[in-house]
DNA sequence: ATTGGCAGTCACAAGAGCCGAGTGCTAAAG
DNA sequence: CTTTAGCACTCGGCTCTTGTGACTGCCAAT
């Protein structure tokens, strides 16, 4: 069995490996930490914790490093949230606050978590399939040109260019932007969807194919942005923390780049409850955790955030294994309540 | 005196360095390339050329590297902008011409032309300040609230939300409405901001301060945005091609998301003609040029895009000093002159 | 359960030696 | 004046060896 004093040497060992990226021996840990037991009582237990596949000897003798498993039970056991600085509290105020539209928040806000984390920060936009309408307008630019705008309870604003055969009726253009708000307002996207699809049907047959065309951007516009976007920041963090890969960090930077891969780990970390230490709110995915995804080597932190439920959509930081897991998550906590809490008052 | 000879060996020492990024000495020239004339001739020119500062050899013996100045060199009178292969143009039509708006495009522009040319891509969105409005509009969106919708004929649309306070009046909104398309439709920037400051003065007491918020707000929209923005891609293509900086390309990464240093670095490169070779529209920054901005460490190709004379904004790629100049300064040109063509089409 | 002692393991650094690619120079030839 | 062949020399990089030091695992004693 595993004793408690046990844990507290897997503590070390993964607070001292994170600090110091060297194996951590039996005798530093007795030189450091105060555990009234000698170097002999360490080894023993680091005997158990190796049997537990909770830390791994890089070679046949040299300190231990913590493994996947490892970090894991750090995480959900062993980490104590450390609260954050009142400079850092102050950052967040600072920064966020001066904030002009949701772009800008959510620039703002995975700059403020990269830097607070030192790794590479992820804000997803908020789901649209979440969202409901809040207001569609028309906009004539030219002769035969619209612009049709679309815009969600979340903030988000949408537009698309439409060009119309033949020259555009200013007051019925007036009259069709009054219908489609009265008919989509309020609406979930899903059902909005099938609003419009049945749209143009209420209007003679003159004017049926111009509404058709308007709704079909309209549809485009809802279908095009389901898939989410992620803005990013501090892609540079990966390179600074490089050494902590084995392999090349190319792969990583890809992936980030693609987005599809990453939208989709987090997809399955708000549907997953496993990776959440419930208290906190921050789900973590370590290390062979990702493998599916091609990301056997990193860690990712993540938090819902934007309703209460924190079901909007999720923020986090990406980072090696080897990140300070206490500070990281706190920091997403806290921007993520903060955000939620901004986004709230809209 | 620096012979035609010498500059034919310094083409193949950059292309040969380029492509097997090993020194390159003079036994190896005359195997791989036709000159006519034994190493030890070859090793007479390589003298001179050293004697230039464009070439120089990292130890005592190995073969020869380009120096900044034999990129250069190499540069403005040696590289034959290779053609884009039919697969290459067939891919920009495919791929940009599927766009749906100026983000889309510009994002797609920026993916094609990373991997084009395996660098960083950047491109700059079209400069605000050279842009005309073309249409505003306020969109009601609470009982207190309004969107002010700020659409310039480059496409770009920015939106701001306004607090006002005390009911709409959606009949004086929309006559505000009108009233501010006529004065500013067509308008520049610079002057559109002068209108702006002096509009509210024309309405009445009880009108005055709901007009100057709207006027303030939307003023706040042209400014926000005049400082520029960069798009991004294929910063994992840095990591790729680390082996050829010297030190860490951590900086070089922070500029690009700093972007605030590569937008001077890109005004400097459209004001300045040096680094233009004139033939082609595209400029080169190379080496130690760009120290005084902290990278001395690259090359960044650019041309101007947007406008026949190119002067809205610009795009381009950088990477490291060893690139494939002649293939990446043709893609340049030819993503450059796409978009332009693409974006007068609107 | 804990401890001190001890032999054993292994990565890593430093040093020695070899190899080969490539140079500069010189003297002769075109 | 340009080109060529020959030759001695330099030096980076590879391999091999050796030494050192930090750990561990195990065992017998407490």
């Amino acid at each position: 069995m595993v004793s408690s004093r046990s844990l507290d040497v897997l503590r070390v060992i993964v607070q001292d490996y994170v600090a110091s990226r060297e194996p951590v021996g039996s005798k530093s840990i007795v030189e450091r930490h105060s555990f009234g037991v000698s170097a002999a009582t360490i080894r023993n237990d680091m005997a158990l914790l190796e049997e537990e596949e909770l830390i791994v000897a890089p070679h046949t003798s040299s300190g231990r490093v913590p493994t996947d498993k490892g970090y894991r039970m750090f995480v959900d056991h062993l980490a104590d949230l450390r609260p954050l600085t009142a400079a850092q509290r102050q950052a967040i105020d600072q920064f966020l606050g001066a904030s002009v539209d949701l772009d800008d928040v959510l620039a703002r806000t995975v700059r403020l978590l990269s830097q607070l984390t030192h790794q590479v920060a992820l804000v997803q936009y908020p789901l649209l399939s979440k969202s409901r309408v809040r207001h569609v307008e028309l906009v004539p630019l030219s002769e035969t040109r619209i612009m049709s705008v679309f815009i969600t309870d979340t903030g988000r604003v949408e537009q698309r260019i439409v060009d119309v055969p033949g020259a555009i009726d200013e007051a019925f253009l007036a009259e069709l932007r009054a219908r489609l708000n009265t008919a989509l307002g309020g609406l979930g996207l899903a059902e909005a969807t099938e609003v419009l699809a049945d749209f143009a049907n209420h209007f003679d047959a003159a004017r049926h194919s111009f509404v058709a065309l308007i709704a079909s951007s309209l549809t485009e516009q809802i279908g095009a942005n389901r898939q989410d976007r992620l803005v990013m920041a501090g892609a540079a963090n990966l390179v600074r923390t490089e050494e902590d890969f084995s392999g090349s960090i190319f792969p990583v930077l890809e992936a980030i780049e693609e987005q599809v891969t990453l939208l989709r780990l987090f997809g399955e970390m708000a549907a997953d409850q496993n990776g959440l230490s419930a208290q906190t709110g921050v789900a973590a995915s370590i290390g062979r955790e990702n493998a599916e995804f091609g990301l056997g080597e990193i860690s990712v932190l993540t938090s819902g955030y934007g309703a209460s439920d924190g079901s909007i959509a999720r923020l986090g930081v990406l980072g090696p294994l080897r990140m300070d897991y206490s500070n990281n998550m706190a920091a997403v906590r806290a921007v993520a309540r903060y955000l939620t809490r901004l986004l709230g008052e809209d």
